[in-house]
DNA sequence: TTGATTTAGTGGCATATACCACTATCAACG
DNA sequence: CGTTGATAGTGGTATATGCCACTAAATCAA
């Protein structure tokens, strides 16, 4: 590996991507603060909140997180008592997920929050490019890299 | 908090930055794991590699990132004898990292995995537009939210 | 019905990342 | 000089996230 001419880590997806996650990670961080809340709780409640008490599966699905991972994130919000979750009755393997009123009172207040980090990053960036790097995030959220199998 | 018609998540810049960085995440690290390396790694020892024998102040500005997290990030890097530490002769509160020998060895490998990832990327979102989005995160990283100090 | 397979979560372990309090230096100034 | 303030890192603690091995429950097949 030459040190000559070596192009910046700005050429890496993925980097670019993290890079980015972190810088507004920490201003939608720090606009939730005084909720007590980071923003990936906030949208974690708001996930649970929007869904018909949704099987941790299906949360993990739409959040394209791993099972364990949201298992994990979810023991400070039942910690808390934001959040609680209950065995579905027709299959006991499936366990949801409801906010308790004391979790939703706490969504109601991170989501004003929320709206001002929202409203100020749109002014900043731009309402149309804002939507247009969402569109473009979903996009490859959804796409399929699969390696083609080791075959 | 009405249940009904409520948007869903993906109006939040910050939840579909982090959905997409999972995503796109776990992709590279697919592709990098056979190194070893997660992509994250990856992306800091090739940092390390294009810094001049960088402080750990400056690493930790060029990626956005809390310099104690770079200095946690470190640790297992420097425990399977990647990067080496050494304080600057010129100010001792520096301290300043490279690679080792065996840690520009891995770099080699890994990057061989990454133009791999980051060429399927290309290949499936198309380089164009692939582009477009790097800029797009790299502004949004340049950015300054500075919250109205609370005055 | 019973044994094999698939599905849903859990718990342990490891990395990623942030904030805070604290220490060690260095720099500025009187 | 010596005090004072700014700068660079460290360590602790907490959340974020992923993989793996394992268990429980449901499903499918013989």
């Amino acid at each position: 590996m030459s040190k000559e001419a070596v192009p910046g880590l700005s050429l890496c997806n993925n980097a670019m991507l993290r890079r980015a996650t972190r810088k507004i990670g920490q201003y939608y961080d720090d606009v939730l603060a005084p909720s007590g809340l980071k923003a990936t709780q906030q949208g974690l409640l708001y996930q649970i909140h929007i869904g018909n008490e949704p099987a941790m599966g299906a949360i993990a699905s739409a959040l394209i997180m791993d099972l364990s991972a949201l298992g994990h994130t979810l023991k400070p919000l039942i910690r808390d008592g934001y959040v609680e979750t209950f065995a579905d009755p027709d299959d006991r393997r499936i366990k949801r997920v409801r906010l308790t009123p004391r979790g939703l009172v706490k969504l109601d207040e991170a989501m004003k929050l929320w709206q001002v980090a929202q409203q100020r990053f749109e002014d900043v960036v731009g309402k149309e490019k804002a939507a247009r790097l969402r569109a473009a995030l979903d996009d490859i959220s959804a796409l399929d890299f699969d390696l083609p199998p080791a075959n």
